[in-house]
DNA sequence: TTTTGAGTTGTTCGA
DNA sequence: GTCGAACAACTCAAA
């Protein structure tokens, strides 16, 4: 490379903390000497809990190391800070991957009119998806809300190659009056163990995901057990590594394989993971087109419904005591690793909003504070699938049993006797229903907090009730 | 322009 | 035990 450019620039990281693959980085590095900026912004730490921002803070660790210490650490209003920084070291731009979220994409217009009002610019390259949110239109120009003709519209539309590793020489010290703040302390995880953070971390589990599971992903993504899933929802979440770098990755991965034993499943297990980072997508761009779907219902059709405040069942959800086993082993699973199988999520979801009639934001409150993944489009459209209220026009009947989904993918209980140790010696035939065992539930396990049966009808018939209301 | 068929993830009931 | 029907209403794309 030619010698470093004499103009300054500052690369703010938000939610994009890797080195590979980086638009917004080698934009930046194009126009001048860079010096690297995370700001903590205390609008964005309250929803998030400790285990997401411990998660944060080591990947901030990692990339600090990677940097040779050159990451820039400051606490506040961003709208405050990156233009304070941006004229301390007298840059001509900030240089940033757009953010497409309601919060971010509001953030972003302060800092660009702040930097504009002194005579400098804001420039967004990339984002943290694959397709631009809001850039897939029908053919009427509404944006999508239906999740297969979206995913047909963004496999034709395509993406760009990866970009290649950035040079950490670029980067200039923090060489400021000031200087950057430490990174924060982990905060309190109460028990919780997180995965390994950062972007070398993201590429290895990219790796061993797609050597190891990706070909029994087909036939076993759905068993909460068998451990096929990617689990690389922490590292999209953070920019660790880009869904384009997934999307690169698993194309080789499924040439390779095309042609071998076993081509097959391997081949349908490429094109099943693929819809789903696609379904992070098709979430980013419901956002992003529906800011007030993260809030409130996307859809009218249960304006009248009748729901229940959040009471002591609730309550008994929320850690993992209903009397249900496979919710509660996804409840205690997601106190001790800040993750859910998908599977089990949906379970959850559908024993808060149909067994015990909670409307969907307080159990997505709950899981984005308790989330070491949790990303507002992802979680929060997910909740509202499953209530009903949000794409794809869920149907009303569509009530999960814990007991027929627990048979169904956990047969032999095996995910239940890992997370619900009261009951690891029961017999797979009564490890989904202890209440049935003549002395009742073993260990001081809970008897069912409500009764499936009679709140699926309840749930029906408030369906019922709210649409013929509206 | 209008019509038609399909749409991630389910459960129960009765033949 | 297995299997198909029923459980609404709306979006979207193709015919």
């Amino acid at each position: 490379m030619s010698s470093p450019p004499s103009t300054q620039a500052v690369w703010w990281l938000r939610r994009d903390l890797r080195l590979d693959d980086n638009p917004a980085l080698l934009a930046a590095a194009g126009s001048g000497r860079v010096l690297a900026l995370f700001v903590l912004d205390d609008a964005l730490r309250r929803p998030a809990g400790p285990v997401r921002l411990a998660f944060l803070h080591r990947c901030l660790r990692d990339l600090d190391a990677r940097l040779g210490g050159r990451l820039c650490v400051r606490t506040g209003n961003p709208a405050d800070v990156v233009p304070a920084l941006a004229r301390e070291i007298a840059a001509d731009a900030v240089h940033i991957a757009a953010d497409y979220g309601p919060y971010g994409s509001h953030r972003d217009n302060l800092v660009e009119r702040a930097l504009a009002a002194d005579g400098r610019r804001l420039v967004r390259t990339g984002s943290p998806y694959a397709v631009t949110p809001g850039r897939l239109r029908k053919p009427d120009g509404t944006s999508y809300r239906v999740f297969t003709p979206f995913y047909r519209a963004w496999k034709e539309h395509g993406w760009r190659a990866p970009a290649g590793p950035a040079d950490p020489t670029w980067l200039r010290p923090t060489d400021l009056d000031g200087g950057g703040e430490p990174i924060p302390a982990d905060p309190d995880l109460g028990g919780t163990e997180l995965p390994p953070a950062g972007e070398h971390a993201a590429h290895e589990r990219l790796g061993a995901f797609l050597t190891e599971s990706l070909a029994g992903y087909a036939a076993h993504r759905d068993e909460p057990a068998a451990a096929v899933t990617s689990r690389l929802s922490p590292y999209l979440k953070w920019g660790c590594v880009h869904p384009r770098t997934v999307l690169d990755a698993l194309r080789t991965a499924a040439a390779a394989g095309a042609g071998a034993a076993g081509a097959e499943p391997a081949a349908a297990s490429a094109e099943k993971f693929r819809s789903e980072l696609a379904w992070r997508e098709f979430y980013a761009d419901v956002l992003a087109t529906t800011p007030s779907s993260a809030r409130t219902d996307l859809t009218e059709t249960l304006a009248a419904m009748d729901y229940e405040p959040p009471g002591d069942s609730f309550e008994a959800w929320k850690w993992g005591r209903t009397g249900y086993p496979i919710v509660d082993a996804g409840m205690r699973q997601l106190l001790a690793e800040g993750w859910v199988h998908n599977r089990v999520r949906m379970i959850e979801a559908s024993f808060v909003c149909k067994d015990l009639h909670v409307h969907w934001t307080h159990g997505a409150r709950w899981y984005l504070e308790r989330l070491v993944d949790g990303d507002l489009a992802s979680n929060n459209h997910g909740w509202q699938w499953t209530a009903g209220t949000g794409t794809d026009a869920a149907p009303y009947f569509r009530v999960f049993n814990p007991v027929s989904q627990g048979r169904r993918f956990d047969p032999d209980g095996a995910y239940i006797r890992r997370w619900v140790p009261e009951l690891r010696g029961l017999p797979s035939d009564v490890v989904h229903e202890p209440w049935k065992l003549p002395a009742g539930p073993p260990n001081g396990y809970p008897r069912p907090v409500v009764d499936h049966a009679a709140e699926r009808r309840e749930a029906l018939d408030r369906h019922a009730r709210a649409r013929h209301h509206a």
